[in-house]
DNA sequence: TTACCTGCAAAACCTTTGCAAGTAC
DNA sequence: GTACTTGCAAAGGTTTTGCAGGTAA
């Protein structure tokens, strides 16, 4: 794939932005899949991907890839981190602030560095409930 | 899979180790299939892929899964943080002190928190070669 | 009008798994 | 002897892609 020179709001992309940033539960393109497909039944999985791919290329939405297990989509942007449960994989917002200045970053083995990921783990309180009983 | 109740050090899984353990360039599955084909020929990647998985499980390796692309490991267990190239993918050792206390962390949205994973993104020395020429 | 985009289905990709034979302890 | 482990090959699940027809600007 690569990058188109211009970019055009199409009904799906706009439905699936709309979905993305009304929730906050960081869905997975599966997921998001469903939410598109109760507006707009004809969508296909493919289309879901390659718009959610191009929204992150773009800055619009925010992809969360970390640890192995599949990737989750955000559409809030703004500089948060998560944290994912280790039982369900559910991911949530995770209020703490990290002290990692940019600026001290650029002085690793040569690497022009770019950014950092940040994500914590734990057992969510659904899980936590669960292994009680 | 389910745990087995003990572990038996086979050739294959010694070889495995052995072969992580020497390099420290935080290869893929794939990447220990071939360099372990070297010595076994006939290992099979789903032994190598059932032993990583029980290597990292005991705590023998490290599974680096940052990053939606495919899971690297590192024989190095120690505490330590890693950088991506974001062009080919390389993932090389970042010192850096990362001051996030595992005493603070279970403080927010009702989980069990248990650790954290944080890595760096950047444009490693030879992929910066190759975009200036 | 013309790139860009879509739906569909097939392909690609990495990883896991079932099974019968082999092996560490 | 008996769990644990292996090699092989098939299956699994997610994501990508080719193509011909549609559509935003």
């Amino acid at each position: 794939m690569t990058d188109p020179k211009s970019t055009r709001m199409t009904k799906q992309r706009q439905v699936i932005l709309n979905e993305l940033r009304k929730v906050t539960s960081h869905p997975t393109a599966d997921n998001i899949y469903d939410m598109v497909r109760a507006r707009m039944p004809h969508i296909s999985l493919g289309t879901v991907y390659r718009n959610l791919e191009l929204l992150a290329r773009q800055g619009d939405i925010q992809k969360l890839s970390i640890d192995g297990d599949r990737v989750h989509y955000d559409g809030d942007v703004s500089e948060h981190y998560h944290i994912r449960c280790v039982k369900c994989g559910r991911v949530d917002d995770y209020p703490v602030e990290a002290n990692i200045s940019t600026k001290e970053l650029n002085q690793g083995c040569g690497y022009e560095v770019a950014g950092f990921k940040l994500e914590f783990s734990g057992v969510c309180p659904k899980c936590k409930k669960k292994s009680l009983s």
